[in-house]
DNA sequence: TCTTCATGTAACTTAAAATATTACATGAAA
DNA sequence: TTTCATGTAATATTTTAAGTTACATGAAGA
């Protein structure tokens, strides 16, 4: 079962952006997660719609944060990606009349709602900018090696 | 992102297995599951690997459990699926030297973990004796309407 | 105005992963 | 010695995510 890292990626591509002077062209962003502007493009659109990015045409144009980075929490990012499933594991349901199959879903799903909501709690608690803080501390420990990020 | 609903048929499989007097096929499992035998005997393979379940060939062969329900816990059975990842959400690793990435995984892997950790504890407090005994409880209260499970 | 650049989006293709199927060998019971 | 069931490799199918192409829209600059 793999992975969405939507989530991390999209964090990637805010924090770049909070870094710029100007907007970002999708190619540019597309260069740092090594893929195709027009995922950024898709990815990007839906932020927009809740008020997280916006975007403008033309020369000099591109993306740029919409919202103070101490307003927008991992939960909001979370919530506008589509609020994905954040378990890899879940319930049958081939068989809803079955009672073994109602008695061992009805145990897993109270685990399985403890831990995500454990885990939206913690999203709810990081800001951009605490991500934003916490790569400048990154930053001038790493100052005397290397003086940028790179991809 | 699909959910991996194996940890749940996997104890569907064994419950049904448990309520039966002798060995069961994997050919009436696959009916139960819906799906074809071959899958069914590779998995209970894996299982029998770990001592969960013991199988006999040859006419009136099968599948039977090989440990007392109560020693069994859900996390015996994840381990012996593999212990597959529990979360669908995880951290990029393409750019493992930027500084973006290094912060942005820090804060997820935080979250991530403890998410985790607590539903495989949840997961070493339920065990199989828990969930046949809540299985009889709701045979016992649908008696009237129905006096089966059926699939 | 007209060229250039960038987004917006639909349609399509490719790639990867999970799942299912076929085929046949092994071994046990009738 | 026939039947039944597991054991397992090889293959095929299905599903899902990701990437690509193509072109329309609109803004800035020459």
């Amino acid at each position: 079962m793999k992975r969405d890292s939507r989530l991390s990626g999209v964090l990637h591509l805010l924090l770049h952006m909070a870094e710029a002077d100007g907007p970002v062209t999708s190619e540019a962003l597309a260069g740092m997660m090594q893929t195709n502007p027009v995922v950024i493009r898709r990815i990007l659109g839906g932020l927009r719609k809740e008020g997280l990015v916006q975007s403008e045409k033309g020369h000099g144009g591109g993306w740029r944060l919409a919202r103070d980075l101490e307003s927008v929490t991992l939960y909001d990012i979370h919530l506008a990606l589509g609020a994905p499933g954040v378990l890899a594991l879940g319930n049958r349901t081939e068989s809803p009349g079955c009672l073994v199959e109602q008695a061992v879903n009805a145990a897993m799903s109270d685990a399985f709602e403890a831990a995500e909501a454990l885990l939206l709690e913690r999203f709810h608690s990081i800001t951009l900018a605490s991500l934003s803080r916490d790569f400048s501390r990154r930053r001038k420990r790493n100052a005397s090696t290397c003086d940028q990020h790179r991809h």
